[in-house]
DNA sequence: TCTGGGGTCCTAGGACCC
DNA sequence: TCTGGGGTCCTAGGACCC
């Protein structure tokens, strides 16, 4: 019995949520990204004025661009600074992650009402069960982007295939507004002729070490003997290769999932050093911990491992972290833990970034529901902790 | 022109236990 | 003393994803 899984990609989603609210910038080139100071300003004929890309001077980095930005080379995680040499003219608006929030809520609520087996792939992404709903496929596909254009305003493109892997795939062949239906009789014919780097798990790294074996399509990982993957990949990154190139992929879609930590991290303006900029470092390291333990209260969880993250002004990047007795979503306890961490990692040199996490979690509800407090202070019931 | 922030999963070594 | 084997937890790093 072969399944129908869908997947389904908002169409520039960051962007094309702030064109419904901008409806002038449409069909020009508009950059999100950066740290929030480049909000349009309300001039007096009521009319706004946009910042543009040229003289950007920061960290910052494109989170989305719209089509017709990408048009100059315009990618997703590419620096602002890069950006603006591309096109100093495009439009350059703050990330506004509220907005995207409530946006991916409406289209999630509007694919549910049709077909309720979702799994969330992040803000703008979702895997779709279809094999339960009757209805031919190609039907089914259209009423969810229609209900999701009429609860949002958007587009999303949707690839259905047996599989997860390849319905990732096939969602981006025809983007934007796409719909392609694929079966495993298509694998040769519209998979095989991709690049690799197509297949979600192969990223940058392993490409570059397939490219240097002479494999760049997935025609020509799938031409490759087991033994010969084997000889350059681990052993199961080497099978998964072998199956993914060959279109197999038996994972569930997963309709729910608990979170595996919770973290908060931020990179300076400029470069910090750890004892020259002690003060105002230790405020936002006091800051992180506290954003840690609001965001573990807020969505009721308890982190048992706490742990930092540091980052270097060359970019390498070290982390500590330290498992505690009782779990805990207390901002003192989590900075205590936090400190220990920090003063196990090298600070003789500058930094750029530092973050906070919280991981091990567990349910606060099943914690307090034996009789642990959330600052874990009560040392006698430790033994009573149970883990879920 | 150096490269965000929030995550997941995997690997690997050492501790520790039976 | 020259040497087991399996299981789990903890820590650190790294690849990858949106």
């Amino acid at each position: 019995m072969c399944r129908r899984i869908a997947h389904l990609d908002m169409d520039a989603f960051y962007a094309s949520v702030e064109l419904l609210r901008y409806p002038e910038l449409r069909g020009l080139p508009v950059v999100i990204g950066g740290s929030g100071n480049q909000q349009p300003a309300l001039l007096k004929d009521g009319s706004r004025h946009f910042a543009r890309l040229r003289g950007y001077a920061g960290r910052g980095v494109v989170t989305t661009a719209t089509y017709e930005a990408r048009v100059f080379g315009i990618g997703s995680a590419m620096g602002l600074m890069k950006a603006a040499q591309l096109a100093p003219d495009a439009i350059l608006l703050p990330a506004d992650f509220h907005a995207y929030r409530h946006y991916s809520r409406l289209f999630k609520a509007a694919v549910a009402s049709i077909a309720p087996r979702i799994e969330n792939h992040g803000i703008d992404e979702i895997y779709i069960d279809l094999s339960g709903l009757s209805g031919e496929t190609l039907t089914l596909a259209r009423r969810i982007k229609q209900a999701v254009r009429e609860a949002t305003g958007l587009s999303c493109s949707i690839g259905v295939t047996p599989n997860k892997l390849l319905s990732k795939i096939c969602s981006d062949l025809e983007k934007p507004d796409g719909l392609t239906i694929l079966s495993l009789a298509d694998i040769p014919g519209r998979i095989w002729p991709l690049p690799v780097k197509k297949i979600n798990g192969i990223g940058p790294k392993a490409t570059a070490k397939l490219t240097a074996l002479g494999i760049t399509t997935i025609a020509e990982l799938a031409g490759a003997e087991p033994s010969f993957l084997q000889m350059h990949f681990s052993p199961s990154y080497a099978r998964w290769l072998h199956e993914v190139s060959h279109g197999i992929d038996e994972r569930p879609v997963i309709t729910h999932a608990e979170p595996k930590s919770i973290s908060r991290e931020t990179t300076f303006e400029r470069n910090l050093h750890a004892r020259e900029d002690r003060s105002v470092l230790s405020g936002i390291f006091t800051a992180l911990c506290t954003d840690v333990a609001q965001d573990l209260q807020r969505k009721g969880y308890l982190g048992r491992t706490i742990g930092i993250k540091l980052r270097y002004a060359d970019f390498l990047t070290v982390t500590r972290d330290m498992t505690l007795a009782v779990p805990t979503a207390d901002a003192v306890t989590i900075r205590r833990a936090a400190e220990e961490c920090l003063r196990r990692a090298p600070l003789n040199r500058k930094l750029r970034l530092l973050g906070v996490r919280a991981s091990a979690l567990s349910s606060e509800k099943v914690s307090q529901g034996i009789g642990i407090s959330r600052q874990g202070e009560l040392p006698l019931t430790v033994q009573f902790v149970e883990r879920t």
